[in-house]
DNA sequence: CCTATAAAAGATAATTTTATCCTTTATAGA
DNA sequence: TCTATAAAGGATAAAATTATCTTTTATAGG
C-alpha cells in the first residue's frame, strides 16, 4: 500500500522534527544512520521532501535538513502525498481500474473503511505530533539494537 | 499491502467459486480473460491456489479449474495467505523490524487499527458470500467494458 | 576569491515483482 | 494404446522499485 521510499521518508521527517527546537541541521548521514535507512536512497527522499517543502534544506558548510515551526503543523499525509501520491487512496482492494459505489468490487465496502480509517489517521495526524511523541519516549523511529 | 499477484488471485477465486453450481471446469484462460488479468500469469496463480486447496484442479480434456462445496466456506484470508502470507498482517506501517506495544512507531496505534480492520473483513467473509454478490449482481470482478 | 562542505542532480546497478514461454505430466475419449 | 487437451513445472524476460555512485551546484568562512 505504502512504499518502502514513503516509510523512510516519514520516519526521516519525524526524526528531523524531533530535533526542531535545537538550532542545527541534520546532514544524510546523519539522518538516515538515526532511522537506519539507506543512506544513499534516503538522500534521494530528503530531495523530494525538500522540493515539497515538507522540511526544509540548506547546502554547504554548516547545511543540512532542518524543519521550520510551520512545517510542524502540516498533517503526515502530505508525506505520503509528496512521495507516493494520493492515489492509493482511491484505489481498489483487488485492483480493479473501475471501482467505484456504482461498479463495486465484491470488497469495496470493506476495503473502503480501511482505506478510508488510514486516510483519515494521516489528515489528523502532524508531524509535530508524532515528534513529540519520539521526544517524550513514548514512541521509536528506529530498530532495537541489540548488544551481542 | 497486497501484493498484485493476491488480487488476481482473489478475482480468479471469486470468479470459479461463481460458478460452483454449473457442473463445469473453467480453464486458464477464460478465467484470465473475465477477470482481466495476464494469462501464464494467472496460471500461475491458480497453481498455488490449487495447492493450497483454495480451488481444485483437473488435468485433461473437460479439465479446467473449479471449486467445491466445502471450499465456498473459506475465508478469504486463505487466498491472502496462500499467495502473500500473513506478514502484512504483522508489519510495521512505518517499516520498522521490530514495532510492538512495547517499542511502538510513532504511528503503531493508527495503523494497527486499519491493518486489523483489514484483516478482519478477510476474515469474516467467505469466499462464496462474495461469488453470491457478484452472481446477484452487486459487486463485479472485471472492469466495464466500454465500447467505442 | 579560494577552499571545504553538504545538498541536488544525473546516471547506473541490484533486487523484487510481475509476466511470458516452453516442456512435462495427467487424463479423457476414440 | 494413441491422441488431444489442459494443468504443472521450470526457465527466462520485462518492469518497477529500491539502492548506489559520481558529478554539479550552492554556500559559509578564511
Amino acid at each position: 500500500m505504502i512504499s518502502k521510499a514513503c516509510k523512510y521518508g516519514i520516519r526521516a521527517t519525524i526524526f528531523v522534527a524531533s530535533r526542531a527546537e535545537e538550532d542545527i541541521k541534520l546532514n544524510v548521514k546523519q539522518i538516515a544512520k538515526e532511522v537506519d535507512a539507506p543512506e544513499a536512497f534516503t538522500a534521494k527522499i530528503l530531495q523530494v521532501l525538500n522540493k515539497h517543502r515538507i522540511i526544509t534544506s540548506l547546502k554547504g558548510p554548516y547545511g543540512g535538513f532542518y524543519i521550520e515551526q510551520f512545517q510542524l503543523d502540516q498533517p503526515v499525509i502530505n508525506i505520503v502525498n509528496a512521495i507516493d501520491g494520493m492515489s492509493v487512496f482511491r484505489e481498489c482492494g483487488l485492483g480493479l481500474k473501475q471501482c467505484s459505489e456504482k461498479h463495486p468490487c465484491p470488497m469495496h465496502d470493506q476495503y473502503k473503511i480501511t482505506r478510508d480509517t488510514l486516510l483519515n489517521a494521516f489528515q489528523q495526524t502532524t508531524i509535530g505530533q508524532l515528534a513529540h511523541g519520539v521526544n517524550s519516549g513514548t514512541s521509536f523511529i528506529n530498530n532495537l539494537k541489540l548488544e551481542f
